[in-house]
Order: structure tokens, then C-alpha cells, then sequence
DNA sequence: GTATATAACGAACGTTCGTACTATTATGCG
DNA sequence: CGCATAATAGTACGAACGTTCGTTATATAC
């Protein structure tokens, strides 16, 4: 029983692994089981289906964007600190997982089950929402704050953010530009001036 | 002689489309005979190998892509407006990819092949820097022209405007939002606002 | 109109896929 | 320690994968 647990959660850690890597389609038990040193009908015993390790995998991977990039973010003053806390966070996330194979599993499968519809993409689309709520709270509060305009449009903002985001890991990964970062950084900035209230108070 | 050419390209058309929704990977031989009514040997015949058709599939996507996008643009007086065209023909172009199933091919493969090395994460590469260097010299004309301010930074906007069509084709496709390229919009408009000179000469 | 090159076919290769069922080993509790 | 149960291994399955083969049908060229 316990012995069950702890031994699924080192298969889950590294299908996260392999799935940013070949995709959760492209995640096969078989390649899976050899990675481990342990039998495929082993492996299989955990989850009852290939369906249930994807979406166990996908989220595994939730939950480790969610330790990395906003739980940490929540200490921080609510307004504009806390707001770019999460993008801060969001960039390291972008950059950790650059540098391992595969990229960020989140957003690959997004492209992957972006009209596969299923158990899988429901998942995706229910993360996506959170964070994208998340955000625009976050956002909201800036304003709240008096941080940010009153007349900032929290979705227009988050929207743009991600857009920052999804270029970053694009750049970084595909054309392995070392200065996406700088570029991201600066796009952030820039945004965040557009909106901010002048410090004179 | 002829004939092989021309079910050649029926083969590569019905690809893009399949590989747009499954990837390049998925793309498989057999599925891609059956949905024409031919052999999988017959049109294996036509490519060496499968690398070699996920290949020639790309490149269809990508001339296609050209041609809708970058082409039009062209007729387009230099400056602001032949830049503003080319947003407006790529955003009608997510658009596009967004009602038929899969979405657009060449950022599913940016995904798919980020840490893929081989020709065809290579001609993807390619793709992508030619993509981004023709923005770029737009901009370029743009300021020029005396459209935008001299302290624009080219590449800096060009990576701030993928950043804008990254966001749109995500949220159109997987969170299926309808007011994603009014979002869009409204970000280039914010975004070509933050760098043009006022209109005073 | 016939010869020849090209295009398409059907079958089979060996491998891997996900899944099912059975047997064996390891673990935890009384 | 012994036993019940959980965890892993073993084996087998049908299907699909990319690829190769030899053959047939079709289109082009003389």
C-alpha cells in the first residue's frame, strides 16, 4: 500500500519528464517501463488505462507549476508586487524548463489536445482557467491597490502577459535564443509602465 | 510522370491537414492512404521515408503560410501600412486555422520538434528565422518612413507581436475564446501606439 | 501501336503499441 | 512467524506502425 504509493509517484515524476519530451500521445508505457528498470504489466497496474496516466502525469505537472510558480508568489504584497512575484516565477518556470528536455508539458499539451477532445483536454482547459483567473486577480487587486489604473482591463492584461509568456518559451526552446529572457523582461516592463500609476502619491 | 506529380501534391494537401491535428509524428502512412482511398505502399512510393514526407508536408505548410500571409503584404505601401497588413493577414490566418480542425501546423511542429534535433526541426528553424527577420526589416522600414520612432528596437517588437499571435491562437483554440482577436487587436493597436509618431507633420 | 517507364497495389516483414490474464514475489499486520 | 494482500513480473493478444518486396496496371514516348 505504501510501498505502492511512493513507487507511482516515481513513475509519475518521470512520465512528467518524458511527456514534455515525446508528448502525452507520444508517452508509451513500454518506453516508460524500460526507463524505470520495471515491467510494463508492472507499470501498467497503477493506472488502469493509458488515458488515466496522462491525465495522472498532466496532473503531476500541475501541481509542480503551481508549488513553483504561485504558491511562493501568494507571501508577497498583494498588488503589483505580488503581480510581478508571478511573472518573476513564471520567467524562472519558462527558463527551468528550458533547460531540461521538453519544454514546459503544460503548453505542449495544450497544443497537442487543443481538438482532442476528452478527459485529457477537459483537464488542460480547467488548469489554463485557473491560472488565467489567478492572474487577473492578481491583477485586479493591483488595481485595487492603486497600483494600476482603474480604467486596466484585468483580461486584455492577463491576456497580453500570457502572450509575453508563450513568445519566451517559444524563443527559448525552438530558436535556443539565449536573450528571450532580456526581451521578456523588457516587454514587461514596458506593459506594466503603460498601466502603472505614477508613484508621485 | 506527370500523374505521380500531381497525386504528389494531393498527398502532401491531405497531410497538412492531418498532421495539423495529430502533428507531424502522429502523421502516420496508413491513416493518411486510407483517408485517400489508396494503398500504404502505393503512397509510400512517393517519399522515401517518413521523415521525408513530414518534411515535404512542412514545406507545403509552409508555402502556404507565404502565400496567405506574407505575399499579400507585399502590394502594401512600405512602412506602417505593409506592417500593419502583415498582422491583419496573420491574424486572419489564425483565424483561419481555428475554424478547421488542428490548428496551425507550424507552431504545433515548433512544439513537437523544440528539442527534436534532425531536418525537421532544422527547417522549422529556418521557417521561424526567416518569419521573424521579414517582421523585422517591416519594422525597420517602418521607421524608416518616420512611421515609428527611431529608438524602436526592431527584434523587440517582433517578439512583442508573436507574442501577440502565440496568446490569440491559444486562447481561440484551446480555450476556444471568440474574443481572442479583439483582444489581439486591441494589444497591436496599443502596441504600434506606444512606438509611432503622432501623425502631426 | 507497341515498348518502356512510372504509378499503384497487396502481402508480409519485424517491432511496438495498449491491454488482459495469470503467476510470482514482496510487504505489512496480528 | 505466518498469512493475507498488495505489488510486480511474465506471457500473450490483436492492431497498427514504417518499410520492403514482387507484381500488376497505367500512362508516357517512340
Amino acid at each position: 500500500m505504501r510501498k505502492g504509493g511512493q513507487t507511482r509517484t516515481l513513475i509519475l515524476n518521470e512520465a512528467v519528464v518524458l511527456a514534455s519530451r515525446v508528448g502525452l500521445e507520444g508517452l508509451s508505457i513500454g518506453s516508460l517501463a524500460t526507463r524505470l528498470g520495471m515491467s510494463k504489466s508492472g507499470l501498467f497496474a497503477h493506472f488502469g488505462s493509458k488515458e488515466d496516466l496522462q491525465l495522472q502525469t498532466l496532473k503531476q505537472g500541475q501541481a509542480r507549476f503551481e508549488e513553483t510558480v504561485f504558491r511562493p508568489a501568494l507571501k508577497e504584497a498583494r498588488g503589483l508586487p505580488r503581480l510581478r512575484a508571478l511573472l518573476a516565477n513564471w520567467f524562472s518556470w519558462v527558463e527551468q524548463q528550458s533547460e531540461v528536455p521538453g519544454g514546459c508539458l503544460m503548453l505542449a499539451a495544450s497544443i497537442e489536445y487543443d481538438d482532442r477532445p476528452g478527459a485529457v483536454r477537459d483537464l488542460l482547459v480547467a488548469g489554463q482557467r485557473e491560472l488565467r483567473g489567478a492572474i487577473a486577480k492578481a491583477i485586479r487587486l493591483a488595481i485595487d491597490e492603486r497600483h494600476l489604473k482603474p480604467e486596466t482591463d484585468p483580461w486584455q492584461l492577463t491576456f497580453e502577459l500570457f502572450g509575453i509568456v508563450l513568445a519566451t518559451h517559444h524563443d527559448r526552446r525552438l530558436l535556443g535564443d539565449a536573450h528571450a529572457l532580456d526581451r521578456a523582461r523588457a516587454a514587461l516592463e514596458r506593459l506594466i509602465a503603460a498601466h502603472q500609476i505614477p508613484a508621485a502619491a
